[in-house]
DNA sequence: CTTATTATTGATAGTTATTATCATAATACA
DNA sequence: TGTATTATGATAATAACTATCAATAATAAG
């Protein structure tokens, strides 16, 4: 799973997964892509619809295929959503920054991983009790697949 | 915030706070209360409904009163709702058993916090990866109100 | 470059989940 | 009890999302 900051690699990145499905790639997903990389917040499928039409009036964009896109570029780990108590769901970009680990006890195999909804709500916490987060440490112990046989 | 296993202990704790608020202990919020105490795994409002309707067949019950019921439960942190990809809000009653930390950097002050949202991220986490999960540290370090300023 | 094949799209109808409305009923407190 | 007020059940309304389908656009083959 290759992540990136950069629009193009982003899109290169996505003209190959689709290439690989044997899908096909269309304007449509890759201005959704672009929309929720420059995006500083998480945005709804209602807010990327808008903010397609802002940014790209002429595409012509139909509510329905911003669903489409948003499922499937989810589905390949391309972008990821979030919902929170009565918020619905709001998608963001995958980028690579920050992770946590999955230990297993026994061979001590390390697996990074990077959850965004974790991240999420662990802000949320920290913004319910009043405390401005600097850093944290979240690791999960316990045996991988190899050392539960 | 007090938490308990135990269904009168639970109804007590509701009647406190409906009293506290100025508002009115009923037989719904208690039943709904009670099913998800009872419940094994995480419930959709239909499911609380639909179960109401099994454990309570003289309640006659409606649908909305489940959301309200649902939605005040909630407000009052009685229960709490998680959201997982296609899946829609589900509901469980809050029991104290395990819970992670918030720690201020600064004066040291610890506030402990449960998250099951959090924790079901890491099952999902844990189960993509093919671990089986024995344990889990989660720190969350920053400053605390008091000491931001 | 043209054409054939197949995925994708836009528009919109249809669902599903949730919320608002409102007349009636239940609760709490005097 | 009586009375004020909240809560309820039924259901209409809304919001969020998904399915349908004819038209369009993207790939692959020739």
């Amino acid at each position: 799973m290759a992540f990136t900051d950069n629009i193009d690699e982003l899109k290169d990145e996505l003209k190959k997964i689709v290439k690989q499905k044997g899908l096909k790639y269309t304007e449509q997903r890759e201005i959704v892509l672009e929309v929720l990389l420059n995006a500083t917040e998480h945005l709804s499928a209602e807010e990327v619809y808008n903010e397609v039409k802002l940014a790209f009036p002429d595409s012509n964009i139909g509510i329905a295929t911003v669903y489409r896109a948003l499922s499937f570029l989810e589905e390949v780990h391309l972008i990821s959503s979030i919902t929170f108590g009565t918020d619905g769901k709001k998608y963001e970009t995958n980028t690579k920054s920050h992770h946590d680990h999955l230990i297993c006890s026994s061979c001590g195999k390390i697996v990074e991983f990077f959850d965004p909804e974790i991240e999420k709500r662990q802000d949320q916490i920290a913004l319910d009790n009043g405390f401005k987060i600097t850093s944290h440490v979240m690791q999960l112990f316990g045996n991988c697949k190899a050392c539960q046989e």
